[in-house]
DNA sequence: ATTAGACCTTAAACTAGATTAAGTTTTTTT
DNA sequence: AAAAAAACTTAATCTAGTTTAAGGTCTAAT
């Protein structure tokens, strides 16, 4: 079954029977994605939730500079989205990227709400999913306020040691908010204690 | 009715029938917060989701220092509550506060839960809400990793025009993650041109 | 196998924002 | 109405993080 994973996913919270397994499984398309490629730009309205199986992605937005500032990872296991822009029709301002070869599930938004309908506790879930994302977030914005650089990049580390070590650093930087050479300097600093 | 002003925000996204109320105003209580006053502190298990009816509140966090980060403000028809304490019986590691004499509904978790099940659009409810508030808090992410403290005053209180006016400047900077020293300068210098 | 394009580092000069300190005004409490 | 406490401002000094620039390494594509 195409949707395995998802299914392993949900476990967590509130099991899926078979028949809802099946109701689920016509409404989910599996796709690849190659490093590189994104599969949401800005203007864009974002059809999409995204569920990764393999690889991982970034999401971020562009400055009037041309700047890149990562809002947001998701790996294995982790659903990815431009919320705003999927829930309420609008074109986006943001974009989604590979950063490694990807395996992807996606649900359309009226799937996804036929979905709701048809399995209740699905809505549930996926009330869970976000709240869950919301304290990481809160989170993030009281680091943000209140800690240096250095204190965040500490925090990156041990909170997402597993994203830590397959990134290239520039990304991590740019996701903290710092400069990759001010991130080479902390690097540094760091090492030689 | 008791709950009336929550009704009337629930008019937004999905209606309550008499019945559907009547349930709701049985585990609701009301309760009147002073100015200064806590319904939240550090070590303590959020045991409330609280709508404020009328008056103003912070929910902020001390650090080692003893310095005090606003994460949040909530004024009239925002609600406001410690998601990751209340959902997960951990103690809170937060404050919540009110900044002027205020009114507030507040909802105990087992009322909640009971009212998820005799209401099911009640899920629904909450979901948006929290979804909604995902996005502020995503925006405000990217603000702080891409924008400088000027530009952060300027689209605080072009968002927030209504707290803007009402809150202390302290209270102002301590949520854009700034002394009141250099909110002061920003002030300055944006009045003077 | 080679070249182009990311990626990482170092270092010097610079700037946004913090810190310290003192003085003023406004608000709250008694 | 007076006293105390909180809130706001200004200015000098200091520091965390940026900018610019250059050189070096690694990866990927032809």
């Amino acid at each position: 079954m195409t949707i395995q994973p998802i299914l392993e996913e949900f476990k967590k919270h509130l099991p899926f029977n078979d028949e809802e397994a099946a109701l689920m499984e016509n409404r989910v398309v599996q796709r690849k994605v190659k490093r590189r490629q994104t599969i949401l730009q800005e203007g864009m309205i974002c059809k999409h939730y995204s569920f990764v199986v393999k690889g991982c992605f970034r999401m971020y937005s562009i400055d009037e500079k041309g700047i890149e500032h990562n809002i947001q990872f998701a790996a294995e296991n982790d659903w990815i989205t431009d919320i705003g822009s999927f829930y309420s029709d609008t074109p986006s301002k943001l974009y989604i990227e590979a950063l490694e070869p990807s395996v992807i599930l996606q649900i359309e938004k009226l799937d996804l709400y036929f979905l709701y309908i048809s399995i209740p506790k699905l809505v549930r879930i996926f009330k869970v999913i976000i709240e869950k994302k919301f304290v990481e977030l809160q989170n993030r914005v009281l680091q943000n306020i209140s800690s240096t650089a250095q204190q965040r990049y500490l925090s990156f580390v041990e909170q997402y040691s597993n994203l830590a070590h397959r990134l290239p650093s520039t990304q991590i930087a740019s996701y903290l908010g710092i400069t990759p050479e001010f991130l080479s300097k902390i690097r540094k600093e760091l090492s030689s204690r």
